[in-house]
DNA sequence: GACAATCTTTCATGAACCTTTCATCAGCGA
DNA sequence: TCGCTGATGAAAGGTTCATGAAAGATTGTC
C-alpha cells in the first residue's frame, strides 16, 4: 500500500516510515502542510497519516481540503497528547481515526490495517484472482497448495496490479508504488520484478500482461 | 490526448513536450500569450499546460478568457516557486491544478493523468462504439472478449475518430492529432495506421469509412 | 482509360521488454 | 564468529514488436 506521512518532525516521520517500509508499504514523506495539499490532489497514496500541527498550512485545513474535493481516502490524524480538542476537531473535519503522540508503533500499524480494511481501498475488496487469495493485512498470497512465500517487493507488485483490477499500470506508477515517489531506482527494475513474479505465478491461473509503452496488468489466464 | 503547452521558456517547453509525446500524447507548443488565446478558441487540444508569466498576454488572462467563453477544458497552471499568491489567483481564475517550478516530470505526468480522469475529458468517460468500449484514462479498448492490446498510435487514431462522433476527419487533422501540429511525418502514414487499425477491428461491429479528398470517419458497421 | 487517392504488405530499425547472471547485503542458525 | 540462504538491484545480452518509409496493387473519379 502507498502511504504518505505528513509530519514536520523529521525524526518521527522517518522512524514511522522505516517501519512501514519494513512491512512492505511504499512510503512518501512530506514535512509541510502546503506541500501536502498539493501532493494530495494527485492519486499518489492510498492512505494518509497526518500531523495536526504543521508549518505552511494547518493539518486540519489539508484534511478539510481533501474532503471538500470529494477525496475519501482514509486519513489517520496524529495529535499531541494534550490536545484532545484537536482530535475532536479532526474527526469533525473528516478524519477516519486518530492517534495521540507518543504512541507505540504497533498501535499505529494496527490502526492502519483496520483503516485499509474499511476505507475506499478495501471497498474494492477484489482480493482474489485465478486460484489465488491475497490477504492485505498479512501481505500474504495463498494458493490451493497453501501459502506462497513471496518476497516483499514482489508482493507489493502483486498487490498493486491486483488493486488495478485489470487496468494497465504504467511502469512509473509501479515504481512509485514499490519505492514511493521520487526514488532513484531504475525503471528497468520493474521488469525484473515482473519477470520474477511471473516465474513464481507459473502453474497458477494468473498472468501478467504487458502493453508496450503503456504498462502492465494482471488477469486470469485465458484458459 | 492532445495537449498544448503555453510556456515562453522554449527549453522547458520542449523538454516537457518530448516526454509527453513519449507517453503517447500529441503536443503543441505555444510561446506567447496572445497566440495562445487565439489557439484556444479552436478545439485544438484536450488539456492546457499554462505558464503564468508570458509575453504578449498574461497567463491568467488567457485562462480567464477561456472560462469566460465557457471553455471548461482542464488547465494546469505552472508558477515559479516563490509566487504562491499567483497560484491562489490561478485557482480562483479557474485553473484545475497548479504546479510550482521547478518540478519533476513524473509529477507533471501524474497530474495530467489525474486531470484527464476528472475534468470534462473524463465526463465523457467510457466511450462506446459497436461492441467496443474505450477508456480514455487507461487508453485501452475493451471488446466482448476482453482487452484489445492496441499500440499507442493506433489507439490515438481510434480515440480521435471516436471523439469525432461519426464526422469525417481530414488526414492532416489526424496527423496533427497523432503527432502534434507541424510534425515532419508523411500524410501517407495515416493510411498505414488506418489499415492496421482496420485489421485489428476486423470481427467487431466497427468500421472506418473513407471519403476521398475529405478524410476518415468511424461508424458502427451497417449490419 | 487515365490519373490520383487510397490500401496493403514488406522491410529495416530501434525501442521496449524479458531473462539470467552477478555482487552485495541482511538475516539466521550453528 | 562463521557460513549459509535468500532478497535485492544493477547489468548485460537476447528477443519481440511498434514504427515509419517505401513500393506495388487496387479503387474511385473524371
Amino acid at each position: 500500500m502507498r502511504i504518505v506521512i505528513v509530519e514536520d518532525n523529521i525524526a518521527v516521520a522517518k522512524g514511522i516510515a522505516y517501519r512501514l517500509q519494513d512491512e512492505g508499504h511504499a512510503v512518501d514523506l512530506i514535512h509541510d502542510g502546503a506541500e501536502a495539499d498539493v501532493f494530495l490532489r494527485d492519486d499518489g497514496a492510498d492512505l494518509v497519516i497526518l500531523d495536526i500541527k504543521l508549518p505552511g498550512m494547518a493539518g486540519l485545513d489539508v484534511l478539510a481540503g481533501m474532503r471538500q474535493r470529494g477525496d475519501r481516502r482514509p486519513v489517520l490524524v496524529l495529535t499531541a497528547h494534550a490536545e484532545l480538542s484537536d482530535t475532536v476537531a479532526g474527526l469533525d473535519a473528516g478524519a477516519d481515526d486518530y492517534l495521540a503522540k507518543p504512541f507505540e508503533f504497533e498501535e499505529l500499524s494496527a490502526r492502519i490495517r483496520a483503516l485499509s480494511r474499511r476505507g475506499p481501498v478495501a471497498d474494492r475488496n477484489l482480493l482474489q484472482i485465478g486460484g489465488l487469495t491475497f490477504d492485505p493485512g498479512a501481505r500474504a498470497v495463498t494458493g490451493p497448495g497453501g501459502d506462497l512465500s513471496i518476497p516483499r517487493r514482489e508482493v507489493a507488485l502483486f498487490e498493486t496490479l491486483l488493486n488495478a483490477q485489470g487496468r494497465y499500470v504504467s511502469k512509473q506508477a509501479l515504481l512509485d508504488s514499490l519505492y514511493g515517489t521520487g526514488s532513484d531506482v531504475e525503471e528497468a527494475v520493474v521488469e525484473v520484478y515482473v519477470s520474477r513474479l511471473r516465474k513464481r505465478l507459473r502453474g497458477f491461473n494468473v498472468e501478467i500482461l504487458v502493453r508496450r509503452g503503456i504498462g502492465y496488468s494482471m488477469a486470469e489466464a485465458a484458459t
